[in-house]
RNA sequence: GGCCCCAUCGUCUAGUUAGGCCUAGGACACUGGAUUUUCAUUCCAGUAACGGGGGUUCAAAUCCCCCUGGGGUCACCA
């Protein structure tokens, strides 16, 4: 039988990066078994703006290259695959279990319900359906239907019997129907509830394999109940761990990013996220973008194949050693059984580390431009470069080597791509580099003499005269080099010095050394 | 609280199904050193774990029981 797996997000207008993770071990599964990865949207009824909704969820498929066979946009021979769209299949199955007596009207009060529940919590006993309902004659029905009373449909739990499955990550688990509740499964305007309609759909899709997050374990019996009673063939079931928190048990969540944001684990990630966003005019304190989101990480410019080796590593391995892995080796690799038990929080240094893996993997010309359209976007660049300014970049891409492990890390780098007036000092280097030391904006000035003069400015020449001013002087190169980087930079630290200076061209570098020299004697003064 | 799930270095994990090859391996992070006259890289080294208690056995991280701890879920949400 042909593996078909499904992924079922609801439209909520972003993709969760622990959902994703689910929604990759599903592809994953497919793909290794030749199968058909399925995407399904579990629109309820009032939905907002679809295209707003649903939008960042493909986006977030597409920027990771994980294709579906059936869904959205392509279609399929099992759709519609919304699932509001899916309405008479749930109504025709709702009429087939009313009528085979495995479900029942129930026209008990809301009210009335919810106060049994309540008491049996007071007294600490088992709450059950009072099935009052359940004993109705067909003809008191009809007589409560024309009278037009309200009622909710329940699942007629068989008690007295246990229902259990085999899962392929936790094993054999088993629950004792005589606890369970008759759940609801159509509103009382008649609309289907969750359990239900996955139990439809996933019958009607041919899911053969469902793989979802371990929250879902309590779903599991009453939608095997549900499968069994609609004559489903039963899906096989594999329920992995959540992702967690960093550092933390907790299942990660968009509610508590303001908690992640004061996390020592979490920190650097941040760091880096809001000087990126900040720099590309994203305010990263409101909260459309944070880590929990997969756009995120787009938008910092991490790369689909470190956010996937992570993800794949997060509750996965290969083996007792692999650590980098494409999203192709991952797939022929693949298997339910290596996946962990335990619940795992994501790594943000981990993420970090194959990150930096997978963009020393990238070629010049991919990385050249993943930092150009960051350029761009931080409007250090003018859209459509020429192609000086490309070779520019380029340049500075490969000065700064590993230096880049984000695409965001350009942004960092703003000084090649600003001018000598709006180049911005860290004040705190400057200060104890170029103000501060006596002697620092006297040998600057001379040194600056020396730059003037020299007809070749090449990295390996600026070396020489520099070397050459050291030993004239009888001074440490720490005492110049320091000042020259800052005067130039703005920086402490940064890529290799005299590429830095030749890269940057001559009369560049001396109207930077003469604005420096004047800024530090202007704060002397004061 | 009921039901269910889980438990190896700070973190992600290997080892648990078939007990011995485990004086518990790898990776990230951290610390120290070398290289790089900054930073980053690279290289070398180091710190660091079987939650506790009982069994079974010649032998237990691995099997059994209890305890403890963590988590999920208990809707006319999905």
């Amino acid at each position: 039988m042909t593996v078909r797996t499904r992924f079922a997000p609801s439209p909520t207008g972003y993709m969760h990066i622990g959902g994703i993770r689910t929604a990759l071990f599903n592809w994953l599964w497919a793909r290794k078994n030749g199968g058909q990865f399925i995407l399904r949207i579990d629109d309820t009824d009032q939905q907002r703006n679809m295209d707003e909704a649903l939008g960042p969820i493909l986006d977030a498929f597409r920027w990771l290259g994980l294709d579906w066979d059936e869904g959205p946009e392509v279609g399929g021979d099992h759709g519609p695959y919304f699932q509001s769209q899916r309405r008479d299949l749930h109504d025709a199955a709702l009429e087939k279990l009313l009528a085979s007596g495995a479900a029942y009207r129930d026209f008990e009060a809301a009210e009335d319900t919810r106060a049994q529940r309540e008491a049996a919590e007071k007294e600490k006993r088992v709450y059950l359906s009072s099935r009052v309902s359940a004993g109705l004659t067909e003809a008191e029905v009809t007589e409560k239907l024309a009278a037009g009373e309200t009622h909710v449909v329940r699942f007629l739990i068989p008690r007295g019997r246990t229902v259990s499955i085999d899962d392929h990550v936790r094993g054999h688990v088993e629950w004792d129907c005589g606890l369970m509740v008759d759940p609801v499964i159509a509103r009382g305007d008649g609309s289907p509830l969750y359990n239900f309609a996955t139990a439809v759909d996933d019958g009607q899709l041919q899911i053969t394999h469902v793989i979802r997050a371990q929250e879902h374990l309590s779903n599991t019996p009453a939608q095997v109940l549900l499968h069994e009673a609609l004559g489903n063939d039963l899906p096989e079931f594999a329920h992995i761990p959540f992702v967690a928190s960093p550092g933390g048990r907790k299942k990660l969540s968009k509610r508590d990013v303001d908690k992640y944001r004061k996390s020592p684990a979490f920190q650097k990630l941040f760091q880096l996220g809001d000087e990126v966003l900040s720099a590309t005019g994203i305010d990263p304190a409101d909260q459309s973008l944070s880590p929990v989101m997969v756009a995120y990480y787009r938008e910092v410019g991490f790369l689909p194949a470190g956010v996937l080796n992570a993800l794949a590593r997060l509750g996965w391995s290969l083996d007792d050693e692999t650590e980098n892995m494409s999203l192709q080796t991952v797939q022929q690799n693949f298997s339910l059984e290596r996946v962990v038990k335990a619940s795992a929080g994501l790594d943000p240094d981990k993420l970090m580390s194959y990150q930096s893996y997978w963009m020393g993997k990238l070629s010049a010309e991919e990385k050249l431009k993943g930092c150009v359209d960051m350029l761009v976007k931080a409007d250090l660049v003018p859209e459509n470069p020429d192609a000086d300014t490309l070779n520019m970049v380029a340049a500075v891409v490969k000065l700064a080597a590993d230096r880049i492990r984000v695409f965001g890390d350009i942004l960092g780098m703003d000084e090649f791509f600003v001018s000598a007036d709006t180049l911005k000092y860290s004040e705190k280097d400057f200060q104890k580099r170029v103000v501060k030391p006596e002697p620092a904006v006297d040998l600057l000035r001379e040194l600056r003499q020396l730059l003037a003069t020299t007809d070749e400015f090449t990295a390996d020449a600026m070396h020489i005269v520099v070397e050459g001013f050291v030993e004239q002087k009888e001074i440490k190169f720490g005492q110049i080099a320091p000042a020259l980087r800052l005067s130039v930079t703005g920086k402490a630290k940064g890529a290799d010095l005299f590429p830095t200076l030749e890269l940057l061209g001559q009369e560049e570098c001396l109207r930077r050394i003469d604005r420096a020299i004047g800024t530090a004697e202007s704060m002397k003064v004061v």
